[in-house]
Order: C-alpha cells, then sequence, then structure tokens
DNA sequence: ACCGTGTGGGCGAACGTTCGCTCACGAGTG
DNA sequence: CACTCGTGAGCGAACGTTCGCCCACACGGT
C-alpha cells in the first residue's frame, strides 16, 4: 500500500561488495567479464533484496524504451478492440510493452494522444483506429516521428499498412450472394470518406457487374459502423427498395443492427432477407441467424503489424507495399446457403422452423 | 521514418543563449524567476526547433512517471473492454499515460504483466481482469508494490475495489422475472470460482426465497462467461427442466449463446422462456429479442477506479469499504415485461409475432 | 559611501542505468 | 628474467531532466 521503495542496483553492489556497473554487467548485461563466483553473489544479493531494474534509468541511457504507442479507436466496435489487443500480446511476446491511447468518439483528441505517445519516447507507433484517416495533423506528427505501422490508410501516405483486401472482400461477399440466386442485392456501408468503404464498395460493384447486374446507388445505404446507424440505414433502404432479397453489410457490429432492423420491418433472415457480412467477430456465430461473413484475420493482422514495425525499429528494410492478408467466405445460416446446401444433400432441417 | 533525432533542452538552450537549467524553468517547471523577454526567447526556440520535452528523464529524477498499468483480459468480453478502456480515458484526462497488459486466455501470464508494469515503474495499477481472482502471485505482488485498485477481489484481499453490487443484480433481475408471474427460473452463470457469480447467485436465490420459492440446484447452470459455453450449459439446462419459463444469465456475452441456444431448441423469446441478463453492454438493445438486462456502469467504474487510484497516489486516506455503484434494471423485450406493459395499455404489437 | 533587498539567471548535484576504457595481477612464453 | 597476454573488476562519463542554492547586479534608503 504504501509507497515503495525500489532498491538500486548500487544497493545490490553494495551488498555483495562490488562496484555497481560490475553488478550491471551480471544483473541486465551481456559482456560477462567475471567470474562465476562473484556473479553468483551478485545473483543472491539481488533476489534477497528484491532488486528490479530501473527500466526508466536504462531507456535513458540506452535511447530506447522498449515500448510501442498502440493508437485505437473506442472500444465500441470489437473487430478493432481484438486487433489491437492481439498487437499488444504480440509486443509483448516480442518483449515489448505497449502504452495505448483510445480516441475520443470523434477522434479530435487523435494529436493530443500522438504526442503524448512521443513524449514518452515509444520505440514505434501502431496507428489502429480508421478515424485517423482524416486527422492530417496525426499524418504529419507519425511521418516525423519515427517507424509506424497502420492499420488503415493514414493521409499524406507513406507509412506502411497491414491490412486485408477490402475490394476482394466486398466481391466475395456479393458473389456469393449472386450464386444464391439473389439479383437484388443492397448494401449497408461504412462511411463513404473511408477507404476501407469505398474499396469493398468497389468489390460490390465488381461482382454485380461481372453477374451482368448494373449497380443501383438506391441499393446503397451509408451508415457510421455502429449497430444504431446500420438500423437507420437499413430502415431506409426497406423503404427506398423493398424489392431487396439480400444485403452485404460492412461490418458485423452493423450487421447486428441489420438483422435488428430486418425483424422489426417483419422481414425473415435468410428466407426474405439474406444477410453477409465482413469481419467475423466471435460472436458472429451467436446471433439469430447466425451471420454468414467474410472473416478478416483480426488477430493475426495485430500481430504482423507488430512484427513488422519492430523490423523498422531493427532497422530493417520494410517492403513498400502493403502486407494484405487473405481473406475467407465462412457461411452459415443468415444468408441461406446453408439450408440450400442442407436441402440439396437431404430433405430439411428438423430443428429449423 | 529514419529514427528521428531527438532535440534536448540543452540545444534549445543554446540557441536561446541561457543555460538549459533556465530553459527547463520556462518550459516545464513552475518557478518562473526568469523576464518575460528571455522567457519568451526560450519558447520561441523551443517552438522553432521542435522540442518534445523527455518523459523518460523527467521521470528518473522526479521518481513518477505520470503512468498507469492497467490489467485487462483478453477481448472477448465486451464489458471488460469497456471498462478498461473508460479507465484509460479517464487516466488521460488527468495527465496519465497507461501502460496495458491483456492476460493470455488461462491468465497464467498475470505475474509477467504485473512485473513487467513495475519494472517500468508505473504510478499505480488497475487490476481489470476477473482471471486474476484465482491468482495468489499476483496478488502479493500488487500488495507489495503500491498503489492499486482493482475491479475484483484479488487474493489475499487489502485491495482498494471498485464495482457494483451483484448481489443486488442477482435480486433485481431475479425479481423482475417472478414479478412477470414465473416461478420455473433457471440461471446460466459464470465461473462457480468467481466471486461475482456466487454474489448474483445469492442474489438469485434471495429473490426466490422472498417469493416463497425454494432454490433448485438442478436449475443453476454453470458456464465460463463465453457464447458457446453459455449455450452449452443453457442447452444442459433445457434437457434438465425443460419446465423452466425465464432465465437470469450473468451477462450479457453469454446472453448471445443463451439466446441462441433457446431459437436452436424451438423455445421462443420471451413468449416461451423469458430472458433477463447482466451488464447492459452497448449493443444488448440490438439482440434478437432486445435484451433486458440490469445495466452496470461499466464506464463509470473504470473512470472512478481511476480516480481513486489517482488519491492513493496522491497519498489522500482512501475509505477502506468497496465503492460500488448503483445498477438498474433496463427493461426491454426478452423479458416480455414490455409486452406485458403494452397489453396493459393497448392491444398488441402489429410488428411482433 | 554603506548596507539591505529584490530580481534575473547560473550552476552543481542527483536520478539509476549502460558503455567502454583502464588497471592490477598472475601465468605463460621466448 | 623481461615481455606479452588474458582475466577479473573498477571507474569515469553520459543519457536529459529537475531541484535548490548561490551569485551578480542595480536600486533605494540611511
Amino acid at each position: 500500500m504504501a509507497q515503495r521503495r525500489y532498491v538500486s542496483i548500487k544497493e545490490v553492489a553494495a551488498t555483495a561488495g562490488v562496484s555497481f556497473q560490475t553488478a550491471s554487467k551480471v544483473l541486465n548485461g551481456g559482456d560477462v567479464r567475471v567470474s562465476a563466483e562473484t556473479a553468483a553473489r551478485i545473483v543472491a544479493a539481488a533476489e534477497r533484496l528484491g532488486y528490479q531494474p530501473n527500466t526508466i534509468a536504462r531507456s535513458l541511457v540506452q535511447r530506447s524504451t522498449a515500448t510501442l504507442g498502440l493508437i485505437a479507436s473506442d472500444a465500441t466496435d470489437m473487430a478493432i478492440t481484438l486487433t489491437s489487443v492481439a498487437a499488444e500480446q504480440a509486443a509483448r511476446r516480442h518483449g515489448h510493452a505497449v502504452l495505448v491511447g483510445h480516441l475520443a468518439p470523434g477522434g479530435g483528441d487523435g494529436a493530443s494522444i500522438v504526442r503524448t505517445l512521443i513524449e514518452r519516447r515509444v520505440d514505434g507507433v501502431i496507428a489502429a483506429a480508421p478515424d485517423l484517416e482524416e486527422n492530417e495533423e496525426v499524418g504529419e506528427l507519425l511521418r516525423a516521428h519515427g517507424p509506424t505501422v497502420s492499420l488503415q490508410s493514414i493521409p499524406g501516405g507513406g507509412l506502411p499498412l497491414v491490412g486485408s483486401n477490402h475490394r476482394e472482400t466486398g466481391r466475395i461477399a456479393t458473389e456469393h450472394l449472386i450464386g444464391l440466386g439473389h439479383a437484388a442485392i443492397g448494401t449497408v456501408t461504412g462511411l463513404f470518406r473511408r477507404r476501407v468503404t469505398r474499396s469493398r464498395l468497389h468489390g460490390y460493384e465488381d461482382a454485380l457487374r461481372r453477374a451482368g447486374i448494373e449497380p443501383d446507388a438506391g441499393l446503397v445505404a451509408e451508415a457510421d459502423w455502429t449497430p444504431a446507424g446500420a438500423a437507420a440505414a437499413t430502415r431506409a433502404l426497406l423503404e427506398r427498395r423493398p424489392q431487396i432479397t439480400a444485403l452485404f453489410v460492412h461490418s458485423d457490429m452493423m450487421a447486428m443492427g441489420v438483422l435488428s432492423a430486418l425483424h422489426d420491418a417483419g422481414r425473415r433472415v435468410p428466407a426474405g432477407v439474406a444477410v453477409v457480412s465482413c469481419d467475423d467477430i466471435p460472436f458472429a456465430q451467436f446471433l439469430s441467424p447466425p451471420l454468414s461473413t467474410v472473416r478478416v484475420p483480426l488477430a493475426e493482422t495485430g500481430a504482423r503489424a507488430v512484427e513488422l514495425l519492430l523490423r523498422m525499429i531493427a532497422g530493417e528494410p520494410v517492403p513498400d507495399k502493403p502486407l494484405l492478408l487473405p481473406v475467407e467466405l465462412i457461411v452459415r445460416e443468415s444468408c441461406g446457403g446453408m439450408e440450400t446446401q442442407r436441402a440439396n444433400r437431404r430433405d430439411s432441417d428438423p430443428n429449423r422452423g
């Protein structure tokens, strides 16, 4: 409870009867030119006194903190949270700690967070917040600072990126719906001003055109990545184009709002409207109905971003192409694909009504 | 991109033509015995050179890092995530950064995380991970270290706690179900070895007894806080006690699994089984049906924990009683209470089947 | 001319490390 | 017997701050 008085290496050295620099060599340094006997004495003293090396002092002289900065958006989007948690764990596996800052809802405090991280001399920064895409000040700060890896594009460019192929994601999802016989396919998107949204939208249009269907702007409804926003967008869409039989949704979190709105409107899923989404967050399979979704390797994204960042910090050359991890369609029940598959094989499933 | 060379206060002082200690007084210290003119010159130089104070050096001499450590469990439980994100934001509002460590699924790396935090000389620690409840090593480490606030009990006790009254939570939820006319009320709990589980279970039993119903151990099904575990527990419970008409679930995340299992079993909610849960995470209202739940003030819990911790760090006396924030029942549709209310007033809701 | 009294700023020390050079000593070599 | 060499350990310096004390100087009152 009381402020602990830390024991310094000098005290350890004193009780072991050596100079503190010698103790330093034994306890933390690698260059051990010390007899085994003396070393043992020092280690024993450190053990007995409960010596904890002071990383602060070490950082000062080594000019490196073994700490990464992570800037993430607030926790409401589970996909981002999963990515950044995986990043933190990966960093720790590599001996680095993580200083984290979560953006306020608007994302306006981005620059202030970055400055805090810089003042604390983090060795590198991971930007895991889509809100940063529009923040030029953050872009400048990060580019000027040093090693940075982002998980979304940052204004001004020039920063290594780890992510997935969003256009392909949109295409895969839409193609699957087309393959199931749908033609009136709507989409509930993220914010238009985000790159990921535009890419996924392009993928959606690619798939439609490839199937000979001309995209209809009236089938596109913009939302704000939240369940509530997606529910509102879905309601508007249903009113505008009641004939839709399928929906491509840009994130699992939004899919919750979509399912809710469809339910309220009396449209059954997948019988009335088939739904395919993106991300595959852990509980996607526990929604009603279980969500068909294009899996994005969220945890791996975080881990790979950290590894890339660590290589940059070590001064290794890094590829200038974005690192895009493969996505994969996970078919569950919300798209109706499973029922179709099952129906092809046997009669029907007694558990479903 | 390239490692940035930071500009030190000495360079600023040199270009301003003063000693670096004087520059320090102007830029960071408070004791300004400097002429306005000189001060302006120093500030201008700092501005022009892009001076960023080195917090590491400052921490070394001041023996305080203005950094808090946060131990959280992995991101799969959104309730915990929301709490810890709120804690981080609160810390930042008070000028403190947050060093975070997420436990691996087993929670076995808790001690290693704590040691990392201590070596980095955090001023205090917030423990937001139920998994820590069984980790005695972590308890010792934290108690020996210094200011700590936990959001769940820690082995050995003696650490200030911020949370809510779990027993009351269980009681409120169960009483509401009883009030709706249910008598065969099952419960899907968290892990028995957690205090929160036992408390909520006590609250559940309190409510039953108060209504003259003798608790039946067969109506209690243990799960592991995950949707999958809760789904399995629900299936077992339905098999053991098919007559249940209501369920009290110990967390919203688990409620997703419960709803899914009930759906698969052909039991409609709330018509066949009424459900009340705990937490009120943001998307609870977007489940099908919208979840009735006892709201726990997650964000406020995180913020209050930080404030308490900061007071401890400042050396102020802190109450030795746990700080328990009030909970509140949020009635939505999964308990059937809303339908009942509505039915009492007008006929029925055309949107619902 | 002498002494206080502010005012503005310099300066040494310390925080706890790491790093690399120096040094004493004894053994092996020519 | 003088020389080289390796081994084991000491020691000064530096990292970038903050903190508190010291000092020079000008000014006004006796």
